[in-house]
DNA sequence: AATGGTTATCTTGATAATCGAGATAAAATC
DNA sequence: GATTTTATCTCGATTATCAAGATAACCATT
């Protein structure tokens, strides 16, 4: 192999190590804004889940979460308690149970993550647009990696793991 | 402002909600993973912390995942039972308990994310080095953002919200 | 329209992770 | 040497989660 592919090889084994401490801290962030704001984790992330899905079910939650459906008719209940969703029976499927994010709640936790956001950006406007172009792709391309591992792991855990 | 300042502040914050995206992704992954190995989220949170710093004491564990001294107590429990960590009295200070990795278990928590690093390092091989460097700059830098932000929270909770 | 089977959610009792306050013991401070 | 602080552990209470079963709506077949 080529001095320049090993080269190579070098920063893609070394890009993932990265990757893979980013997103450590990143759960710890989660969990520590989820303390900050007085509710369970798995409250946060439901919230945050519903922010980009918009109103799904709860069986979809369930599948999501990864939550039995027990656990995630609690987490239901908590979550329409703190006002930060609710419930609505879908007409076309009266069995079903949308849940639908609250906007103007869903907006007091976009405010908590404004200090990230904002040291995110002012750092890498370091980056000219040709950069930031190739950033761009990067971390679309691994979310839509991440997707892909998660539907695995889902999948296995419906075929009893 | 000009034109081009525009364009390259839009793209900044695309940045920001891609990374958000993809932060949110990591959290249900380690979930995801951590059901699929019978354990606890937080304790493959633990390990993973762990697999980073190498031994720490109790307190050091209890500040940086939140928990309370005595959740951290029945935490390495658990871990010390399933293989995962060994308690070590600090001879310098006796008080203290150090808590250290146990080398084959880390091992075989690392095999289970070899799916997630391959698919990582196969997409980015499309980049050539020059883009791969940016890259991982960016990586780095978001890095010590996320390690600047947790510093915060962690510092605020220990001065009573 | 009646039946049987499947799907979606909720209910309930049990389990266990976490908390919080207090106990113990070692170190640091005066 | 006495007091305060620090580090961990212990234990009872709380609560998030699970697992199994109940309920109710949908669907397909007859």
């Amino acid at each position: 192999m080529s001095r320049d592919k090993l080269q190579k090889l070098e920063m893609l084994e070394n890009l993932s190590q990265s990757l893979h401490k980013y997103g450590m801290r990143t759960v710890l962030f989660q969990q520590n804004m989820a303390q900050k704001m007085g509710v369970v984790h798995t409250d946060l992330k439901t919230a945050e889940i519903l922010n980009e899905t918009g109103p799904i079910t709860a069986g979809e939650l369930s599948r999501i979460t990864g939550l039995s459906s027990g656990s995630v008719t609690a987490l239901i209940d908590r979550l329409e308690k703190t006002g930060y969703v609710m419930r609505e029976k879908d007409e076309e499927d009266r069995r079903r149970v949308m849940i639908t994010p609250i906007q103007k709640r869903q907006q007091q936790i976009k405010d908590h993550f404004v200090s990230l956001a904002e040291a995110t950006k002012e750092a890498c406007s370091t980056y000219n647009k040709e950069e930031l172009a190739v950033i761009l792709s990067f971390v679309e391309k691994v979310t839509k990696i991440m997707d892909h591992e998660n539907e695995k792991l889902m999948v296995e855990r419906e075929n009893g793991n």
